[in-house]
DNA sequence: ACATTTATGTCAACGGGTTGACATATGAAA
DNA sequence: TTTCATATGTCAACCCGTTGACATAAATGT
């Protein structure tokens, strides 16, 4: 059996009470004492019961965690940033993958409620507006509206789109696409397809979105991606909301005999480590994942130490262009 | 405040006994009693405490994961099976990315230990051997020998190293480098080495390894491979033991102005999907990743369950060679 | 010599839910 | 009528660590 406070206090030949002392730091404890108690915790292998102390400190220091996946690569290294951060602040990171589907997010956020989480970064669907504020909990959005209430963090979004929309412009491209994912509801990732949309008006064209249903099946992009090429044969530019898509497009240009980027123009949008390494020729619009991550964290600790003072509604961090050869 | 048993035993008018009897089916509950209990438990808003719970059942159901970073995209795509495979299984996961420092390891396996989790999936470091059987703890490895008594999940990695290394040579190659990470301890990753090095001797060659130190630095990366190019000019055929390593590897290629596959050709390993979208010409050796995250549940689940009939000490699952154009 | 500070102990309540023991009461089957 | 399965209640102990109240005693200060 895991040894308990009793045993640690029995094997130092103190009471429990002042194992917890030791633990703690609280009330008198001398130089002796305390360093029997250690050492009778390291015989014994003893560490502590978090379970019990969070019951009874009404304090989990867990956070939850839901997102898409973290299979894409954005996702993945938001994780890892997000989670590092935690780590360091003494903060430990329920994970959830909801693959965007609605029952999965409301399943896990019941889930990470019933396990006492100080607080929730969500970096997914948006739907659960009710249910995110219903329950008066910490919550930080990352790239979503979840409700007045709710705090969002992400890259500057508009500016990002307007950046690579105008690139393809001053690149003497004429027939510019965007490919987005779908676009059900109003998140700032949206505001990457209204820039694009306003650049395309302002020089007098007609925007052209086509929409990638999953963001996790390469056949199905592939076919959307392949109607392009019939459907607009002129194409020679492309946005594309996020690097995957990007190079989903550029194997598709290939298969289709089109040079990227003599005969179509192509600029992504994350700019992850990964993306960098595997296709350093992609020019994208680069997200800074870390700060992203940092200053979701930030907002989010400073919610669930009751420092209620307004934190601000929405943070647009600064994106940067990266150039690749590809645009 | 939160609502407990006793508020929803209130409102339903009925005892926190039967409230408790409700959510566990014990017992004998009219289908109206139960009702009641639902209904004011919506009313309410109210989710059991899982802490609590926990803290009686000495169950937390929760699974604790240890791995280098979800940045890499084999990582990511690992936890995200992992997580998926847990939450249909009830489990939870606690992410821990330990960048492969010690330091971080076992402040990670302290703290899971902590939160009293029921098992604990380890696919990173593995110089811990002492720590992680010192509790008598569920504990799965993936790719990584932490000790006789601690069950290894991952990819038959002897195999699919001497499929590389033999492409490469029946692909014409004279001069065939390795490109792996750095190779303290013996992990099953490094049969892909051991793979390469007996292709190599076989064929009366002397195996030529480059070891990349930090997994998460572009730039010390490309510095390494930057040597091949000046200690072995006539490099014409390469495994890199990642795709990552291939890719940084053929970036570096393009900047000597050598040709991929024309005068050498490329060979990785792993296979994610992330790397198969964003570099579909690379040919590499892919693993079965869901199956792996499938086979280490399976593992760990029994050990918790307590079904002590030894499990497999070591799982090896089949690789496959994803041709692509670099070799 | 007396007041403080330091050091430790005992004890009980608490956090929220679970469970076994036991009591009671109805309706149905024998 | 008796028995039994069904249905619910009361009560207390338990999971493990925390904390406040209170007691005791030695060491230190004045």
């Amino acid at each position: 059996m895991k040894p308990k406070i009793e045993d640690v206090a029995k094997l130092a030949g103190v009471s429990p009470t002042t194992v917890s002392r030791v633990m703690n730091n609280r009330g008198y404890i001398s130089d002796e004492t305390r360093e029997k108690v250690q050492n009778a915790m390291n015989e014994l292998n003893y560490f502590p019961n978090d379970v019990a102390r969070s019951l009874f400190n009404k304090r989990s220091n867990i956070i939850g965690l839901i997102l898409p996946t973290t299979s894409n690569p954005f996702f993945g290294e938001l994780t890892f940033h997000l989670e590092n951060i935690c780590a360091e602040m003494g903060y430990k990171v329920l994970l959830c993958n909801s693959l965007n589907a609605i029952d999965k997010e409301e399943k896990y956020l019941e889930m990470l409620l019933r396990n006492q989480v100080d607080g929730i970064i969500v970096g997914t669907h948006n739907r659960g507006i009710l249910d995110y504020h219903k329950q008066n909990l910490a919550v930080v959005a990352i790239d979503r509206y979840l409700s007045e209430t709710i705090p969002v963090v992400g890259s500057d979004n508009y500016e990002g789109g307007t950046m690579a929309a105008e690139l393809l412009m001053s690149g003497g491209c004429q027939c510019i696409v965007l490919i987005d994912g779908i676009g059900e509801l109003e998140t700032p990732a949206r505001l990457r397809r209204k820039a694009y949309s306003d650049v395309m008006k302002r020089n007098g064209r007609a925007p052209i979105i086509y929409e990638i249903p999953e963001v996790f099946d390469r056949q199905s992009q592939q076919e959307v991606i392949s109607r392009i090429f019939s459907e607009h044969p002129d194409v020679d530019g492309v946005f594309a909301t996020n690097d995957l898509f990007a190079a989903s497009f550029i194997n598709e240009a290939k298969r289709h005999g089109k040079e990227v980027p003599g005969e179509i123009k192509v600029i992504g949008y994350d700019g992850t480590e990964t993306a960098q390494t595997l296709m350093p020729e992609l020019t994208t619009i680069k997200q800074p994942i870390a700060r992203i991550a940092r200053t979701a964290i930030d907002i989010l600790v400073k919610k669930i130490e009751g420092d209620m003072k307004e934190s601000p509604q929405e943070t647009r961090l600064p994106v940067k262009i990266v150039k690749g050869t590809t645009a």
